[in-house]
DNA sequence: TCCGTTAAGTCAGTTTTATTGACATAATAA
DNA sequence: TTATTATGTCAATAAAACTGACTTAACGGA
């Protein structure tokens, strides 16, 4: 399975080289990726933070915080600041839970819905661009690559138990 | 070209799906390639950002501080910060510019190369990893994609002038 | 019912990493 | 000579995270 690493042929120049060229076109697409969405973001006053917790509520709605937590890993109180702005300002509702009342389920509001579409757009239309040029066979070369740069866990969430394993829907 | 977005067909759920999947593996990826670094980078009090100088200097011997400028695309100022401290730390060598003697030519000292190798390590090994699970052929379409998502500027370093483009040797 | 644990939230202080704006120096190039 | 460029620096500020300590309310097992 991974023996290629100690044949004796030696790992080539080119090998190196590829791996590299993976290390920047992930640095690349990703300052891209993010950039196109934080044009946007500077108009409601709101940084790269808020757009993760409006997406991943979008992708997860009833998602709790705790849950929201394990997603982004940051700290509660780092979400605390971000997530008390876009409650306050009517883009995302908290519900109480039903079968554990402890839990607040985080939901987006229409207003909040549209914000998403907004701000997701762009990033949508980059993918889009580059899926088109690449093809199919392409696109599902990156998503294996991808998938395999995933720990366990992350994996999980692409499989068939939900867009992204978190989704609660009820409440 | 681009007829696709326009079809009576409309742009059916799938899509939307696969759109979606596309950001999420990015941003997963991206957050554990950038942490199997951040753990080594602590130990010796430093952060993305001086993993990013050093990269691309390693990248790139005898880069200028402008062009460098110009890959992060962030500000001067940023960047002084950084630099600064790997310069007075003895991990990279300033050297004014033979042709224009404003610049300043940065290359890594042997110091700061044994730090690079050893920062990329687990970055190439997770690269490598993935890469070797995936295949040959899925590693294409992987780089196809990502390069399409690129803007020209970006795109045009993947070529035939060099690993990125900014590579200038002489000094 | 009592009690330890969990989910969520808050207060306070700090750190990292970036920003804008203004300005300085030296070298290049028209 | 003079405008521009490459680099660097000072000062103030902002964004987004952190640690640590603590509170409240609800759950769940003994």
């Amino acid at each position: 399975m991974a023996d290629i690493s100690t044949r004796k042929v030696n790992p080539l120049f080119l090998r190196e080289e590829e791996l590299r060229q993976g290390i920047e076109l992930l640095f690349y697409a990703y300052r891209d990726f993010t950039a196109v969405a934080d044009q946007m973001l500077e108009q409601y006053n709101f940084g790269r933070a808020h757009h993760r917790v409006i997406y991943f509520v979008s992708r997860n709605p009833g998602i709790t915080v705790s849950d929201l937590l394990s997603i982004l890993k940051i700290t509660k109180q780092s979400l605390s600041r971000v997530l008390g702005q876009l409650v306050r300002e009517g883009f995302i509702d908290q519900r109480t839970g039903l079968q554990d009342r402890r839990q607040r389920l985080l939901t987006l509001t229409e207003k909040g819905e549209a914000l998403e579409r907004e701000l997701t757009e762009k990033q949508r239309a980059l993918i889009a661009a580059a899926y088109r040029e690449a093809g199919a066979e392409a696109v599902e070369g990156f998503r294996k690559v991808m998938l395999g740069m995933l720990g366990e866990e992350d994996r999980q969430r692409f499989g068939d138990d939900g867009p992204t394993g978190f989704r609660q829907r009820a409440g």
